[in-house]
DNA sequence: GTTTTATGATAATTTAATGTTATGTATGCT
DNA sequence: AGCATACATAACATTAAATTATCATAAAAC
């Protein structure tokens, strides 16, 4: 009849009190209750766990094997559930997880600068995951982060979004490239290296700074592809393609030398969103990292 | 109101399901109950941790703060007593803690032996916890150990002893000892290491043997003490004095050249009884590791 | 061995909680 | 604006749990 139920906890609590005192009717005095109260508590959960969990010797009684499982996982759960009541009653600004999607750029230049906080208070446990802007958002709404830093404006009204900085974007090309990289036809038959977001930040650049790409723009020769940021110019520098970055990544590329930025003269720059919930109210411990990725973007387009 | 009490788990499953759904009415179907019922044991609940879990915003909700540590908490907790009921229900022989006590030369003959079934089943968690005789009994009977092995038969009718095997006692002199071992008077010049349990040993030893010490034995000269197994021939390899421990024991020290183990008219062994509470179900994983412990101490005094 | 005392089990009753029906209220959509 | 949907609230019904009173049993005392 109790096979499905949960475990009543206020039962488990007077069973940890009666394997502390050893008899019925000190625990009842004890837990303000009367003996019989104990024997019935008891009772209700050996028909949950579907066997006896003491077994009576004389006078007193001693565990049996279920018994004994039975109190470790009480005492187990009085100890958590202390734990969470502690945990809501402080929202301490250096303890609990931190949950930020972005994508691969921003993290490359976000991370490490924010792992120093963590390193400060190891309370903090900072999980960032690398996704494109849609991915990042659906994150968001599916609680499964609670700051996105995104380079689109949605019209989900759910969500507030503030402006704070933004992604300068480069134009790569390999070093030894010998086309005119002001026209579009000579980047076109070398190819362009695709990535996550890759079609976004094209388009992006490519549009103001090629008149000659008109409106039907959306498909460029791709000869690669590879979701790797720190990858992503391995092939440019091997002479396979061109690909649109934002600054840092590229910044960040070991083999600088055989690659090339190309002056633009109409520089593009992505928006940067510090996306949240509008509806939700964060952890106190968020406030820092608000703060502070709202400090380090708007370093960003200036440096 | 509800401040003191702790928290009922059908209430949480509630709310868990509650967060699945993102509908009251859902789960109230789902769960097989009403949608009031879901209200109100949500309501209950926000009672009990003294905050709102859920922002109404609009048609839906969010989780507060409270609200999402609260979840986090229901999950583990669920997943918890699903461990609980798994373990419960199958006692498997190859899985949990196996406590023992004994003393530290059982220990350091056993251990090593009993560990390879832990490495072979991992689920096993062998706990050995070295104490002297009567410690052993007493961690027994506070049941912090399952099985302990001791050298003397208790009169306490609540435990169950059986007779394993014996322990040969070794009586050990430095091996530049220049005196003559078979005379008690130059033992006592040398002078006596103790350590623990040494002075039950020595007197288990040295009555049969040297007929001079009578009854007022009880004081021998103790020139060292030590409560390291591995350390107490330390002493005696130097010359300091001469002691009484198992045969194991002495076998297992490094410096053999350094030590010599005298020939005895009566050899003495002490006996060695495997006991548990005789009321007490033990796990189906202590019956390996008794017969084993059995069989290893049935080896001891034969080798 | 019998009596006394202490302790837990059981039954019947009272009390409290939990769940349900019926109804009210707010939100979102056409 | 008005209809539809979804949750809140109140009054009532049901079920669970606690208490009192009583009984059974085991250790202790005589």
């Amino acid at each position: 009849m109790y096979a499905w139920a949960m475990l009543n906890s206020q039962w488990l609590k007077t069973f940890v009190k009666l394997t502390e005192t050893g008899h019925f009717t000190q625990t009842a005095n004890q837990l303000g209750m009367t003996q019989p109260g104990v024997s019935q508590h008891l009772k209700k959960l050996e028909q949950q766990i579907g066997a006896p969990l003491i077994t009576k010797i004389g006078k007193g009684f001693e565990l049996t094997r279920e018994g004994e499982l039975l109190l470790g996982f009480a005492l187990k759960a009085e100890r958590q559930e202390a734990d969470l009541r502690a945990a809501i009653q402080q929202d301490d600004p250096n303890i609990g997880e931190v949950r930020i999607a972005c994508s691969g750029s921003m993290a490359l230049y976000l991370y490490p600068k924010l792992l120093k906080q963590q390193s400060v208070h190891p309370g903090l446990l900072l999980k960032v995951e690398v996704a494109p802007n849609h991915r990042s958002l659906q994150l968001l709404q599916n609680n499964e982060v609670d700051l996105c830093i995104v380079t689109q404006q949605t019209v989900q009204s759910s969500l507030v979004q503030h402006h704070i900085g933004d992604e300068p974007l480069c134009l790569v090309v390999p070093a030894d490239f010998n086309g005119n990289p002001s026209v579009f036809a000579d980047l076109e038959s070398l190819g362009f290296i695709d990535h996550p977001d890759g079609q976004h930040y094209a388009e992006r650049l490519l549009t103001p700074n090629f008149p000659e790409i008109s409106a039907i723009s959306a498909d460029l020769r791709t000869t690669g592809y590879i979701n790797q940021l720190s990858q992503i110019l391995v092939p440019v520098a091997q002479g396979l393609g061109y690909t649109v970055l934002p600054e840092t990544a590229v910044r960040s590329f070991e083999a600088q030398a055989n690659i090339r930025i190309v002056e633009l003269k109409e520089p593009v720059s992505d928006p940067l969103y510090l996306t949240a919930k509008k509806h939700r109210t964060l952890a106190a411990r968020y406030d820092w990292f608000s703060k502070k990725i709202a400090e380090l973007c708007g370093q960003m387009s200036s440096s």
